[in-house]
DNA sequence: GTCTATACCCGGATAGAC
DNA sequence: GTCTATCCGGGTATAGAC
């Protein structure tokens, strides 16, 4: 992330930028709410006055950064977007590399998630994530054929799992070891073509369908 | 919930129940980092230094509120632990209830997973989600055989979903009509029968599975 | 563009009265 | 068991000097 060594100092070089690195920093170890336009003015070194130089509140600067947060999650999984193959490679591809971009950048996740604010206020934030979406629908369209319910609901399952990987390794269920992210990254894909192979009990019951018994579930 | 009703006093009710309710009221709408003493002080009307009577600190009553939290979720799922059926159905149902949990009671899951306690330093906490983690592991033994390993895969996974599509389902994915929670659990029901029908997937391909071909990712 | 100084609010925690 | 009073620290944001 830039140059953002502990000792630097920004009273002349771009603050805007280095906010928005020691933002994500600070978020990465406290969470959103924990996050302050205080502390991070007192790790680059400036007066707490010197953001409102650059962003008219707090808001604004966490704005920028959940802007970058999917920015960097679109570039991860660029190479995944791009490789020739099929569907069902891809889309096992791109659970992957979601988790191995949490795994790598755990403090973009709780930008991605925790800070919460309207996408609507902030347009910037909502064309940034539109890149991510759009290749989990091209591949789940390719898998599902005409049913748009079909390719949704697949669609959703897959990025549950993928979240669900992510959130369970970053709470240490697969160890800290170094080979951790790759065993919870490889088990995302693996259940993502899991996912695939099954999913046709993703649909409820059909008359001719050999399958199930009318409820997945079979809850009491 | 008690008797927590917003108008309520607990000058000389019992506070020390109040405040655990109130707490985890305050944590579903600002989040753990955003809850403080102060807050729910004022709500219910009390002296901001009277819960002082009844915990020690603000860490000694979020250990009580994680601890109540998890006994909710246990009691939540206690019916789906109960029914008879086969290992498979169960494990859907237990999907299911874990989801509708999440949906009827979002701010405990916050409760959950956000506070972050040391279980070792609060064995009420360690004591408390025990019986879950029990119900899981049962059932996946019993789907899986003999293999540890291959248990452990499947009951990640299924961790995994359930917890994906709760998250979904708080974030608003499934709609916010009446019927949004009994999608998104049903929909974590079907993906969970889905996951144990391509459960094979999940291992590494062998020498001699016709499955795959080594590496389901696919990845470049 | 950054500084110093300042006003203002909020939270944690304690002491001592009732 | 709860109150009032109080101390301390930290955060947001603004004004005005350089």
């Amino acid at each position: 992330m830039a140059s953002a060594g502990k000792g630097g100092r920004y009273h002349h070089g771009d603050l805007r930028a280095a906010l928005i690195d020691t933002a994500i920093e600070l978020i990465g170890e406290r969470g959103v709410r924990g996050f302050s336009l205080a502390e991070a003015s007192r790790r680059l070194g400036v007066a707490a006055s010197a953001p409102y130089a650059h962003f008219a509140d707090r808001d604004q600067l966490l704005a920028a950064v959940t802007a970058r947060a999917w920015e960097h999650l679109a570039a991860e999984l660029q190479p995944a977007i791009d490789a020739l193959q099929a569907p069902a490679e891809r889309l096992a591809a791109l659970a992957h590399g979601y988790v191995r971009f949490a795994a790598t950048n755990p403090a973009l996740v709780k930008v991605l998630y925790e800070v919460g604010l309207d996408k609507g206020s902030y347009p910037e934030i909502e064309a940034a994530e539109k890149p991510v979406a759009g290749a989990v629908l091209a591949c789940v369209r390719a898998l599902t054929g005409g049913s748009d319910q079909q390719a949704d609901d697949l669609a959703t399952a897959v990025e549950a799992t993928a979240r669900g990987f992510a959130l369970l390794l970053l709470d240490g269920d697969f160890g800290t070891d170094a080979h951790a992210v790759e065993r919870a990254a490889e088990q995302a894909a693996r259940a993502t073509a899991a996912l695939i192979e099954g999913r046709h009990l993703l649909a409820p019951a059909q008359p001719g369908d050999p399958h199930g018994t009318g409820s997945a579930s079979g809850r009491p």
